[in-house]
DNA sequence: GATGAATGAGACTTCATTCAT
DNA sequence: AATGAATGAAGTCTCATTCAT
């Protein structure tokens, strides 16, 4: 589905086009999965698991606040060689159906705010490494995440004149001026 | 097809449900639309036509690049009574159709495009109004460009935990700060 | 579906089958009918409606209770020009459909009581007429109307041997035979 | 398939139902059945050997006509712990595919054709043994088989109103009312 | 301009049947 | 004797599109 996706989006990706992507027959394909949307789950859950174990990856022990924000961004928008433009077309293509399948839109509504929880702690440990208010932790780590959703957004759409890489530098950038220009913690 | 796929995509948007919604018989949507992906060529078009109304009126006449950059940041993601939610879902859906549709795409690709090169030149009018260099303007605008693309995402899927009306003062704190960490001219 | 269901039962009732034996495309059928179950109801009211026509017509305007006995007899069994043998056939798939569909099941039944409380007013009329005591008129109405849905069965399956056109004459004679039988009033 | 065919019917009786109710793999019933014909067609066996066995049983050593002819009605329609609830609806199904499949019709047939043979000696033996003509047995016996098909039928319904228990009192009553109208023999 | 019946391709899904293990 | 994955045909239903009126 991930595979078909890229090109087809939701209405491109039927069972019979999955199935030949994955040398199986319609059938099987309903012998595995219930429904339709089952697969899509399973390919929600596919995606975020392994952003997951990306992220976990750059961590590495450490436990370094701005360490672990950067590895946080890395993990979600870097190039590199465990980048998967089609798990990037896929999540928009989520992202648009979760308009229509409710079970679909509760998942994309939760790693969503995974990821905003996430940052947030992330945010507010740099916060307090730096002896600032943490009163604002909220609305940075929602302003970052939203940009790494849309860096998904131009990534699988490539618009002209859209620089090389530039989405993990300049949220790290980002992120560290947003951080910086808190107050001193009083 | 802007008030039906608020709810159900592009799927739900099926020509009889786009006429009963409009009160139109579905012969007559297509006397007027030849095909369904015209109705969502014009859909795209009325989109992208009403961001530019709103950022010329928000413009007004100044010609101050950060009242015009500020501007630019509020037509897109401000919330206040021009503001529409199914606007912002039906932006998602199209960046999903993109995949699918060539015109679509090309379409969606443009107004990216646009986008980018106004911001840039946004971005590089402050930096030259502070005397800074101008080298890095297509990065700014490019993060900035995609973080208003994510705020359209996460608006449309309110996830737990979202401060209210983060969006615009956030991205334009953002904007603010990347350009004043630009190194000054020489 | 009535004309399909003769010879292929229910599962032979296909939305194309249907369609082909109507002249309509099988979207067509489903322009006009939501669900095959639609159908399959409007069948159901056909078929009962029918039958009300037919007992209506055979009492003509008589209110001797033996006469519209004899005839709400006919109107279900009688051979003649008004019999239609694949109403037989049908009512016997509606019969074994009712086992699944719940609205199927709904409908049947309700005929069945109608037919059940029809035939007990008639037997009670009967009975006072002849100064008999009328608390088996349930039980004598029950027997005569399961021995007309007996006599579908039997119509339908044609098993070797069996006499032609012993139906209605037949169920008349019990009729009287287990009216005749009941004990004069005290 | 007997238990599954009682709430769903012939389509509901698939191989993997049918497998699933009586804890076999699905390929372990074609293992043993070749299709799923052959499944009701042991079915429909089954049912008529059943029905056969209570028939004998409820004779015991009785020749006496009458006893035999009341052993048959009961064996066929009597409420009792011999009773199965499930057989009356899998008959139903059975009637009903027997529009369909002409393996089983004929065995349908067949079944039926039995019935009607075996009522018609009965009555005719009872007739004999009180001086009766025998003219008309065989239209005794086909009123008396269809009454007892139809009795299934009102049983798997339970329509409104049904007096509980009415069948088998009602038939054997049918049975000597018909059998006592004949004339003597001269 | 306007209607809505009609079409037909194609989607999802089910299921009897097969077969390697 | 037994499993259960696998197949592929077929069924119901949807929908963009057409067209007579």
């Amino acid at each position: 589905m991930l595979a078909v996706m890229t090109h087809g989006g939701y209405e491109g990706a039927t069972i019979q086009a999955i199935g030949k992507a994955a040398g199986l027959s319609p059938g099987l394909v309903h012998y595995h999965f219930k429904t339709k949307q089952e697969v899509l789950v399973a390919l929600i859950t596919a995606l975020t698991d392994g952003l997951e174990l990306r992220y976990r990856a750059r961590c590495g022990d450490s436990v370094e606040p701005r360490v672990r924000l950067d590895a946080f961004i890395d993990a979600h928008v870097a190039l590199g060689r465990d980048a998967d433009p089609r798990a990037v077309a896929a999540w928009n293509v989520v992202g648009a159906e979760a308009l229509r399948q409710s079970e679909v839109r509760a998942l994309y509504r939760q790693a969503l705010a995974r990821n905003l929880a996430e940052m947030r702690a992330l945010v507010r440990a740099c916060l307090l490494a730096q002896r600032k208010v943490t009163r604002e932790a909220g609305h940075i780590a929602a302003a970052l995440v939203s940009a790494i959703e849309g860096a998904y957004r131009m990534a699988s759409v490539q618009p002209h004149k859209l620089p090389k890489g530039y989405a993990a530098p300049m949220l790290r950038r980002t992120a560290h001026s947003l951080i910086a220009a808190q107050q001193d913690k009083p």
